[in-house]
DNA sequence: TGTATCGGATACATTCCTGTATCGGATACA
DNA sequence: TGTATCCGATACAGGAATGTATCCGATACA
């Protein structure tokens, strides 16, 4: 503990480059094996260091964990704030760029690729932890909230170049596509790792994305 | 190994008690601490047993959890049944009922109160198992679409005795319906858990509800 | 290039958990 | 009530991960 208040405030090169190599490494272990699962040893293992370089970093497997989480939270951030330069480049003027752009802020929210995977075991985790305690629940709260505003403005932005309102307030709409976004993540996910490859496409954020932009009145049965 | 295909095999009335037991004990250790982090001896400890007991009941830990979520499942879909009857029972005319039947359907099939902390932990546990062993994925994968095609069922005996029909296709319906119903429950309990009471009420079901019910023309901005 | 400091490696003691083999008491049935 | 069977308890051996104390080599700076 002591020691990682030590490191926590010197910042040398070298300390850093191998506390990366340290994150890198435990994401790719905390990704296929769980982050309860996985052994210190075997993160060092992977990152190619033995314990010594891990407890002169880290004081616990929970603090490695936690600084993962907030350093691609950063990251995630960062790529959301490029993107909306790409999209106010763009002229929005129809419902059709509507949809382009929201999947454009969507995939920056989640990557995409081999990341996505990891992303979605880590973060899962990430949020179990947060169910169970209450510290890292204000954690994940606090970061979480700057996301889902970050979203919330962005989409504010482009409906007013739109001219149009969204049927409900933002906010519930960005946690609407939140999660059904997650939701489908996930299901791909498992659809994948079932070996299920016949498995439909998930339509829930398109049908979303329909019901919240235009949606036509409630028809009677045929 | 051998012990459990044997277990599996035998049914006296006191090896069906201990079972019980065990999985009752493990649900509520479980959720307190996590699947991976608990020892089979804090379960056992809980249940009241040693882990002897464990070992001519169960093969291994996973077995256990395995065993565990299938129990529930079958509850699940028993209390769903139970409730589709009293909703037939009603005469659903306006929307309002509409709105009350699901949301009845949706408590069926997520269980509320105390229990409903211990099935969230739990299942999400469920999922992120899913997420990397195949095996279990197939597992998780039918119990779900069971689950799905019931709620799919009833919404479309809903809607016809209502004359209505959705925008989209129902089983797409379902899908949003229960994953918003999944995201919401957990921002609830990590509200609870960080302990910010002054946290908003989750609005997403509703809003849900509405779009896919009467949703309006999108409208100008003001 | 010499030197002091920093940081990762090594070794060790400890703790906890697992799985199995065996024992003894409870239970069901006559 | 007696008895055979079943099942949970106990004891043991082995393994694995943790955290710490110490050491030594690399790095940065004069």
């Amino acid at each position: 503990m002591t020691t990682a208040e030590h490191a926590a405030a010197v910042r040398s090169p070298r300390r850093e480059r191998t506390r990366e190599r340290l994150l890198d490494a435990a994401l790719d272990v905390f990704a296929e094996v769980g982050m309860q699962a996985t052994s210190i040893e075997a993160v060092c293992e992977a990152a190619g260091f033995t314990r010594g370089a891990f407890y002169s970093n880290f004081a616990s497997k929970e603090e490695l964990f936690l600084a993962l989480m907030q350093r691609d939270a950063e990251r995630q951030l960062g790529t959301l704030e490029e993107v909306v330069e790409t999209i106010d480049a763009d002229s929005l003027t129809t419902p059709e760029g509507f949809r382009a752009a929201l999947g454009t802020v969507m995939s920056a929210v989640r990557p995409d690729g081999g990341a996505r995977r990891q992303w979605c075991l880590v973060a899962a985790e990430f949020e179990l932890l947060a169910l169970r305690e209450p510290d890292v629940a204000t954690l994940y709260l606090t970061e979480h909230r700057r996301i889902r505003a970050e979203v919330g403005a962005v989409l504010d932005r482009i409906l007013a170049s739109l001219g149009l309102r969204l049927v409900i307030d933002t906010p519930t709409a960005v946690d609407l596509l939140l999660s059904a976004e997650d939701a489908a993540s996930r299901a791909a996910l498992l659809d994948d790792r079932s070996g299920d490859r016949a498995a439909p496409p998930d339509r829930r954020l398109e049908a979303l994305v329909d019901l919240l932009l235009a949606p036509p009145e409630p028809r009677p049965a045929t």
